[in-house]
DNA sequence: CGAAGGCTTGATAGACCTCAAACACAGTGG
DNA sequence: CCACTGTGTTTGAGGTCTATCAAGCCTTCG
C-alpha cells in the first residue's frame, strides 16, 4: 500500500473521482480511507478480467489508462469506455455475476483490488458512500447511452471530437488536465474500435483536427488547441457526465 | 390503483421483472406490494420526461412500450433503450438529477409514478429491493454496452435481428412471449433511430429477414419463425441480459 | 541492424444514405 | 359511401461516407 495514495483524502484518487460527481461526508471519506486494498502494477495491454469470468474482487484505477471492450466475430472489437485515474471499470460486477466484456490496461497501470466482501461492508455501512457508487455506475450508463448517440447518429470527425472532449472533462474534473492537455495512451486502431471507425480513417480525421488546429495528438498526450471549436465541431455538451458544477 | 396488477406478486409487473434478474425475499415482495403508486394511462408517441429535466419520480411502465431517446442536430435522434412491461426506464433519476436522454411513448400505455422519497424509503429499509434496483440499473447499462458494439461494429441485418432476439429473451423473461411472438408496436422508423440506419435501409433488411423466412412483422406484433436462425444471422448471445436461468 | 508496431497515404470497393415517388391503410368528414 | 388526409411501408436510382487492400515510412527496442 502506497502512503501517498491513501493518506490523503485529496490525494486518494477514488475519493476524488467520487467527490467530482456527489458530495460524501467527511466520516464516510474518512472511512474510505481506511479500507484496505491491494495495490497491484500491469503492464500494459493485459487484460484484467475477461467475458465470461465471474470476478470476486472489483479494480480502482490509480494510474494508467484501461479500457472494457467486447469481441466480436472475424476479429473486430469494440471499445466500450475508457478509464481513467479513480475509475472503478468493472464495478457493475458487484451485482452481475458473470462479465459481459473484458477490462484491459492500455498502458502500465497500477491498480487496486476491492472485494465484493469490503464493498459490502462499505455499502451496508455507509449509505452516502453506497449512493455514490451506484452514482458512479450510473454516470458510466449515461456515458454508454452518449457512445451509443455517436457511434449510431454522428460523423467520425464529430465522434472523435466528441471522444476528445470527453476526456478533457473527464481529467478537469480529477484534476489531470490543467492546460487542456492530459495523457492519452491510445493508438489510432483502439481510437477506431471506440469509435466504430477504421485505422485509416481515424488517421485521417485525426490528420484533419490536428491542421484545422483544434488539437494535437502525439506520444502518448493529446492537447486541446482550441477547446471552443473543438466543442463546436464535435457539437459536445458536458452535461451527461454529471460533473459536479458543471463543465470546467 | 389497479388490484389487478399489485394484488398478487406473480402479476405485479415490476416484481415479475425484479425477479426475472435476481432473488428477492418474500417479505420485500410484500413490502415492495404495498408501497403507492400513482397510475396514469398516457397516448402514443408523448414524451414523459425529457431531456434537461429535473424529475422528482420514476416510471413503472405497467402497460405497452416506451423508449428513450436523445435528440442530435438536423432533427437526427438516436433510441437507446427500448422499454416493456415491468421495466423502470428512468429509474437512474434517482441518483442522477438532470436528464441526460428523454423517455416517451411508443404505443398507449399504463404507467406507475413512483415519487423518489418512495425510492428512497424502500431502499433505506429493504436491502434487497435496494441491491435489485441497482442490478436493474446495472442490467441496462449491460444493454447499452451491447447497443454500442451493435451500431459500431455489426452490420445492418445483423443489428435488427440481434435487436429482436434481445427483445425475445426480455419479453420472455417476464412472461410476454409465450411462443416467441409478441407485442412490438415499433415503426420502421423508429427501427432506423434505435439501428442507427436509415428508413429506407431498415424496410430493406426487414424485407430480406422476412423473405429468409427468419420473423414475421407486421400489425404491431413481431413472430420469431426460426429462433436458431436469427440468432445464428445475430450472433446473439443472451448472457448479456443477465436473466436469472439463462436464455430461455 | 533487423524486427515489430504504429502511423500515413493512395486507390478501389461497398454498405448504407438521400432523394423521390408510389402504394397501403386507417381515420375523418362531407 | 366515398373522397381526403396522414402516417407508415415499399421500391428505384444515384451518391457518399467509410471500409478494405496495399504499401511505404517512422520509431522503438532487443
Amino acid at each position: 500500500m502506497n502512503s501517498d495514495y491513501f493518506s490523503d483524502a485529496a490525494r486518494h484518487p477514488m475519493i476524488r473521482r467520487l467527490r467530482s460527481i456527489t458530495d460524501i461526508p467527511r466520516v464516510e471519506l474518512d472511512a474510505l480511507m481506511d479500507v484496505k486494498m491491494k495495490v497491484v502494477e500491469i503492464d500494459a495491454d493485459i487484460d484484467i478480467v475477461r467475458e465470461g469470468e465471474r470476478p470476486t474482487q472489483c479494480v480502482l484505477l490509480l494510474e494508467g489508462y484501461a479500457c472494457r471492450y467486447k469481441l466480436l466475430d472475424f476479429g473486430k472489437r469494440q471499445i466500450l469506455a475508457f478509464h481513467i485515474t479513480g475509475d472503478l471499470p468493472d464495478l457493475q460486477s458487484y451485482h452481475l455475476e458473470v462479465m459481459d466484456h473484458s477490462l484491459c490496461t492500455l498502458s502500465p497501470a497500477k491498480v487496486a483490488f476491492l472485494s465484493h466482501q469490503t464493498i459490502d461492508y462499505i455499502i451496508t455501512t455507509y449509505p452516502k458512500l453506497a449512493a455514490a457508487l451506484w452514482r458512479s455506475t450510473l454516470v458510466d450508463a449515461s456515458i454508454f447511452r452518449q457512445w451509443i448517440a455517436g457511434v449510431g447518429r454522428r460523423l467520425a470527425h464529430e465522434r472523435i471530437a466528441h471522444l476528445i472532449c470527453e476526456l478533457v472533462v473527464r481529467h478537469r474534473a480529477v484534476g489531470l488536465a490543467q492546460d487542456f492537455r492530459f495523457n492519452f495512451p491510445v493508438t489510432q486502431a483502439e481510437l477506431g474500435d471506440a469509435t466504430g471507425l477504421s485505422v485509416v480513417h481515424v488517421n485521417r480525421v485525426v490528420r484533419d483536427l490536428r491542421s484545422m488546429g483544434l488539437i494535437s495528438l502525439a506520444g502518448g498526450y493529446v492537447a486541446v488547441r482550441d477547446w471552443a471549436r473543438l466543442k463546436k465541431t464535435a457539437r459536445f455538451d458536458a452535461s451527461y457526465l454529471h460533473v459536479r458544477g458543471g463543465e470546467p
